[in-house]
DNA sequence: GCCAATAAAGTAATCGTTTTCATTATAGTA
DNA sequence: TACTATAATGAAAACGATTACTTTATTGGC
């Protein structure tokens, strides 16, 4: 690969003038400029980033690290980043922490050495330690999706407690009171605020779940949801749950699973309601109704944020906090009055 | 952050030592062994990758260009490639071309500047020049998913013509004959095949399918293939297909729909093939029976693929192909003999 | 006790850019 | 005409590592 050398040596000048070429920066004569560039054009010329990003301190690349890269909610997130930060020269350096400490914290380091300019963050919650790493670094963050207390960073955060007490309130406004939760992720800040929030809208309405009528499951996946599911529905009509609140979307498809595999037809002998709002939320039959995460929105809000952080460190820091919005699907319908 | 030159100061050293012992190259003694460790461990030194990938001319950095990183299948498939490649020590750089043919043009440009010591590429299809820029780039390069004519690369392919084959056989030795199928993107050589070797095994079974029976949309998106769906279920019975054959379970999920609102249930009065396998056709009531790709291996083998052939430039190109293998669901069922 | 390995450390060149500084030519102004 | 901006170029010093070369001690074999 040829190097600004090669280029300003085929041009008879020097690499300085090649360089003002490059970067449209101080003086160069029409006739120069012409000729470096044809010998740009006929080697093959690519300045390289590593050089350029080494002298200018700056490499223009962001990491992005997610938990699961795999899962919908966060393939959308990162693909709304990645798409973002394109359009403002900048480029993703995606990384996947498989909600693994280890990983998340050998991400990081990873990140530190590449000198990148900023990361986005969708942490794990196992710690808060490697966050400061990167702080003290210098490094600018943007947290997203799930919050961690006591860190000096910028936020993108979503309406998490309000959202889930509007999709239990729904339930509740549908006549249903024998409501069931399915949670997971006791790490998790998000879904301990859809927890406390789907509660209390319970609470409030007089219908306090019982405790075998709330599930917390170690992994917000569809396995250990519909196995919740399962357990939760295979029981008496007059004991089981007339509708199930699965406070994220891919535990919803576990309970249509279950129900299905139960001979109980959505809506009419069980409600359901999800959290996200990912695209198979619309595409399942019956649709999923949900309560939605500006998905793309937060992407964008998180990689706009950053960016100015970078630009400007004098800015104070930020946090965003967008709404949630309940999407009724066909997932959902009165109770029936017989029960 | 803390240099080379500042942690030998502090360690009282030279900056080859402290290169000595990070690299643990060459000889160190102990005691300075020791007292270097220490330095970085105060200064909380972590030596750049920028210099280091300069002056060794490799960055351990991978270019993965998808064309939709929100689609499930990519999603999958950079997950796997990123985690394959976290195991070898080396990172991805993710980019999603969006099927867009100047933005494929644009991350391949930046690929080169980034010096990435190879590129996974699954190609938009839209052009090959830009391949054999990476290509006289002497970088390497694998393609995985689609296939490209005449460009000297190596290939992770799937059996997409065999595939389709069974998952139509499929269909007909469950007794139907009035099978419709839904393909997309006639710029996609996977797609090609698969249709052909759908219409193959009908044609063999004396069931050719009218044209009618056929449609080929521009994108392979659930919205489009609802629209086809709808259209293609919206006829009198004895003229409407028995079953539907989606090229891929995105558009699967389409018919899905269509036949859920126009009040046919799955899989009485339809049966529906899909194509991938992508988590939701595991999800998804009835389960999808879909002609499974192993997406997992096939980011693996690309992975491991290109490492291997970075690490070797001498090694000649190779092209892998994965069997797919059809995963029977509850979504088809014997033709029902009344009709 | 001498010589050749080997161990241990440092000096300086190098990777490919950008950018400061210096130099010269040219044009504009008093 | 002399002087000062400004235009146009090049030389050379960074940026932060790695590594080829030196140089000096230390060890072991004879």
């Amino acid at each position: 690969m040829a190097t600004i050398k090669e280029v300003a040596q085929h041009a008879g000048v020097s690499v300085a003038t090649v360089s003002r070429v490059v970067n449209k920066s101080g003086y160069v004569s029409v006739s120069l400029e012409e000729r470096v560039r044809t010998a740009m054009r006929e080697l093959n010329y690519k300045p390289s980033a590593l050089a350029r990003s080494l002298r200018r301190q700056v490499t223009q690349t962001i990491g992005v690290l997610v938990p699961q890269l795999d899962q919908p909610f966060f393939s959308t997130l990162a693909f709304a980043i990645e798409k973002t930060l394109f359009g403002q020269d900048y480029r993703a350096l995606v990384c996947s922490s498989e909600e693994s400490r280890e990983k998340e914290d050998a991400y990081i380091d990873i990140l530190l050495r590449q000198r990148v300019d900023g990361v986005v963050l969708a942490p794990t919650g196992h710690n808060t330690e490697n966050i400061h790493r990167l702080v003290d670094g210098g490094v600018p963050v943007v947290i997203v999706d799930r919050n961690l207390p006591h860190v000096p960073v910028n936020r993108v955060l979503t309406t998490n407690y309000q959202g889930a007490w509007s999709g239990a309130r729904h339930l509740i406004e549908l006549g249903h009171c024998r409501i069931a939760l399915i949670g997971s992720a006791p790490h998790s800040e998000a879904m301990n605020h859809r927890l406390e929030g789907a509660r209390q809208a319970l609470i409030e309405a007089g219908c306090p779940p019982p405790d075998d009528m709330v599930v917390v499951n170690t992994l917000p996946e569809f396995e250990h949801s519909y196995q919740s599911a399962r357990r939760l529905l295979d029981r008496p009509p007059e004991k089981r749950p007339t509708a199930i609140f699965a406070l994220n979307d891919v535990m919803a498809m576990g309970v249509y699973h279950a129900a299905s595999e139960l001979g109980l037809t959505l809506p009419d002998d069980l409600s359901v309601v999800g959290f996200d709002d990912i695209p198979a939320a619309r595409y399942i039959v019956p649709g999923l109704t949900t309560v939605a995460q500006p998905i793309y929105q937060m992407g964008e809000a998180a990689a706009l944020t950053l960016i100015r952080h970078i630009q400007d460190d004098s800015l104070p820091l930020e946090t965003i906090e967008l709404e949630t919005r309940l999407v009724v699907r066909g997932s959902t319908a009165p109770m029936e009055p017989h029960r």
